[in-house]
DNA sequence: TAGATTGTTAATCGATTAACAATC
DNA sequence: TAGATTGTTAATCGATTAACAATC
């Protein structure tokens, strides 16, 4: 149950998603329980190493019997701050924005888009599924009236320094950055980075590289 | 010049697109040369690992100089395959895919969009931006008559599994996949993943995690 | 109780950092 | 040549794996 009881490593935080999505699907399927090595072969990973990363957040696991599969659930929804609703911005209301503001699979994990910016004219004025499109300029005197909790950059990669520093200039502190660019913030603030050509590129080494 | 005098390991080739974006950038503003140092604190990594990192590649250094760094943009571009083109066909012409269809900021560094397949009759026969959405059923016969290097998964996670089966039974080998699951492919197919969901996931782990 | 599987400590492995001779 | 900085070897650090006592 203690918590922190060792500093979560990046490479444990890299892995909680995905320990999330096969719990989650375990549980859909039905299955009470798992043990570490079952889990292990499902996943890729040594039954080792999941009992480490699990006993980084506490012990949730009976001996002789393995873990409980909807128990572990919710504590992997408590563990990510699942367990509440998050509201967001998204700025750049271009492909990628609108694309966002389409899915509506975040919703019914609690995630919130509450209003886009643009400083295109045409954009401006528009709403996607009920989300109005307004003028980047209305920024902050919007986010002062609402309870926002993440900014979402969907900028061109020009804007996107700009637009972050905005954002927590308004006192946003978590960033959720699309743009293929490091932004550069206080480190106070939380900036979690999507680089799809980062990803596109090490697709690209890998095919080469098999040769 | 020797390549792979030593195994890449994953942790290096994460960070290949990085050092990528870094060397454009720099090159863009007309910097000629640049030390492991400058380099170092620019991405917020030591000398040392740079230098470690670049050797696994070659020596493209020159003792007391540095790097040059048009040379070096040159040598990344090769690394990660990025000096020829390749063609990629989206399956499932949602928001997502419909967002990589509408960007062109692709087609500059060499990666094509020829067609994208569909399921969804009220999608079959649109295009966009010239690029035209096809009824899934003529995937194989569209494969099999032209060249594609990259499938590319934006189907929901329901679908993905049975879409990549289906590439590879096509001859594809490189999979650049949205969907938030794991897909299972034999060894010799590339898998590279975008999970949107992990990242919104780690991002609030972080916000819960600070508290 | 006996069997199974955890939580945790110890051993191993690999990645990062430091140091320095080589050399431009 | 002297100064700077690389390429590379050695030292350190951290993450993964193995082992096993604790215990359900």
């Amino acid at each position: 149950m203690e918590r922190d009881r060792r500093r979560v490593s990046e490479a444990v935080i890299r892995r909680l998603p995905k320990y999330y999505r096969y719990l989650m699907e375990l549980k859909k399927n039905g299955v009470q329980r798992v043990s570490s090595s079952e889990l292990g072969q499902k996943m890729g990973l040594t039954a080792s190493q999941i009992r480490q990363d699990f006993n980084c957040f506490g012990g949730f696991g009976q001996q002789g019997y393995g873990y409980n599969v909807a128990e572990l659930c919710e504590e992997f929804k408590k563990i990510l701050g699942l367990d509440r609703q998050y509201n967001m911005i998204v700025v750049g209301a271009g492909n990628l924005g609108q694309a966002l503001a389409n899915y509506s699979g975040f919703e019914k994990e609690g995630f919130f888009i509450k209003a886009m910016f643009d400083v295109n004219p045409r954009l401006i004025g528009m709403s996607i599924r009920g989300i109005e499109i307004y003028d980047v300029d209305n920024l902050r005197s919007y986010v002062a009236s609402q309870h926002i909790d993440i900014g979402v950059i969907c900028t061109p990669k020009e804007k996107a320094q700009e637009v972050a520093e905005l954002l927590v200039s308004c006192g946003i502190k978590y960033i959720w950055n699309f743009a293929p660019i490091d932004v550069v913030l206080p480190d106070d603030v939380i900036v979690e980075n999507v680089h799809l050509s980062d990803s596109l590129y090490i697709l690209c080494y890998r095919i080469n590289a098999k040769s």
